[in-house]
DNA sequence: TCAAAAGTGTTGTACCTACACCCATGA
DNA sequence: TCATGGGTGTAGGTACAACACTTTTGA
């Protein structure tokens, strides 16, 4: 175990972020429950090196004494100025081919961010945001990272509670199914996800309703504590049941 | 993008090796269906750097132009002699202060091996067999890593058919029954197995019986096709459903 | 013929789906 | 009052758990 010669891999971070497109609003007006969503990702354009021209997931090389997920946090906020509202670590890639040139070990992790904190970064020509369903061909092995980050999203909505991460502090239930909706890309009936969501103990009444709304007011939920055990995230215990991603 | 001095740390692999402690057989004989098994990792001591004297999981450096897969099996070949049934990506733990003196980040495997196949290096006094549910204090963060590698080998058996690794080509229902009870720490009905798994397709006859045994011989059965989708085995479909890790 | 494991049948329960229906509000 | 989304009730289906039962072999 003497050091061998091997340990010349560059490690970089990379970070699926997902946003649901806010809804369509001419005016800078923040409407709520406005029009259809559809997913979001926001890419970058690589100006230098391999890969130039194309684009890519947002990252960058891992700091000296700085953690991973520290690193796929600040990348993210250099590229989008959010801060995720949720991280996990994806999968680590490092095909010895990946990279052309050299060897480019990438730890890739994938986010959800907010939608209003989405605004911030879409006007710089260098950054663009786009349906992750269908995807010019990028940089690098990065569709098929999309490709797995998509899948391990639509996979974990159906047993975590990882979609209130694209909603505000309080939402309604509409709001929230809105978004299972979107991110499966199936109608769910409002009757039996009402029943399944208030069985799983993930959300709580704030005793507000939303008002304003041309119909019945909805209550306002908030997302009950996360009870997050084990070290640093890693054991997310499961708790809704059944909102699968097929049917 | 110039090459900043972040990416110094080096790369290791490591993996967490699990196999079926095989039946007691006093005598060398390999005896079909002996005994209670009990899930088996091999560990090996550190003999100098840091974490002397202390086990560890079995790993190395990651090799120049090495993809991260082929060096976790090399070193897992290296340390146990056997070839995976099954491998896969668990995890890359990097956390700056994890290796005192050095940045070491660690993309982790975990491997699913043969029972007969875990023989040969077991009298190597720096190998060691562990039950891993009650482990001593390792080397590193190694038992955060086992914890988490265990809780994924027994979420990952409930949809999913990795449970043939632990077996040779044709098993009958009984012994992929004790797999399960095995790993999972809890009886199965068998009448309630055998349909479930019927049901899943995973299994087809062989039109064979293992005959030998005291009582009414049982069908051998053999895996169905893999038919894994996806490139490099990162898409693993679940088909088998619910032999859920709770009840 | 007996013991024990292989394999089959049957019933209850829990949960999910589908859809009918009532409720509350702004216009 | 009406249109519309919020919210409740309920019947049917599916799937799993439990367990009684039959089958088949070696001894």
């Amino acid at each position: 175990m003497s050091r061998p010669p091997g340990s010349d891999a560059r490690l970089a971070v990379s970070t699926v972020i997902f946003a649901l497109e806010p809804g369509v609003t001419p005016d800078g007006v923040e409407h709520e429950a406005s029009g259809p969503r559809s997913l979001w990702i926001p890419l970058v354009r690589r100006l230098r090196g391999p890969g130039k021209d194309r684009w890519a997931l947002p990252g960058g090389w891992l700091g000296a004494g700085e953690a991973l997920e520290t690193a796929a946090a600040r990348t993210l906020e250099e590229t989008t100025g959010v801060t995720p509202a949720y991280l996990e670590q994806l999968y680590t890639f490092g095909s010895p081919d990946r990279s052309p040139g050299e060897r480019v070990v990438s730890v890739v992790y994938w986010a959800l961010v907010r939608p209003e904190e989405t605004t911030g970064a879409i006007d710089d020509p260098n950054v663009r945001w786009f349906d992750p369903d269908s995807l010019p061909p990028l940089a690098f092995d990065h569709n098929l990272i999309v490709e797995y980050a998509l899948a391990r999203l639509r996979t974990k909505l159906g047993y975590s509670q990882i979609a209130h991460a694209f909603l505000d502090e309080t939402f309604t239930l509409a709001e929230l199914r809105e978004v299972y909706e979107t991110v499966l890309r199936r109608p769910l009936d409002p009757a039996n996800f009402r029943r399944t969501v208030e069985a799983s103990g993930a959300l709580v009444e704030t005793g507000e309703v939303r008002t304003g709304t041309p119909h019945r007011p909805p209550k306002l939920y908030r997302p009950a504590e996360p009870a997050d055990a084990g070290a640093n995230g890693l054991f997310r215990v499961p708790i809704a049941p059944h909102l699968r991603k097929q049917s």
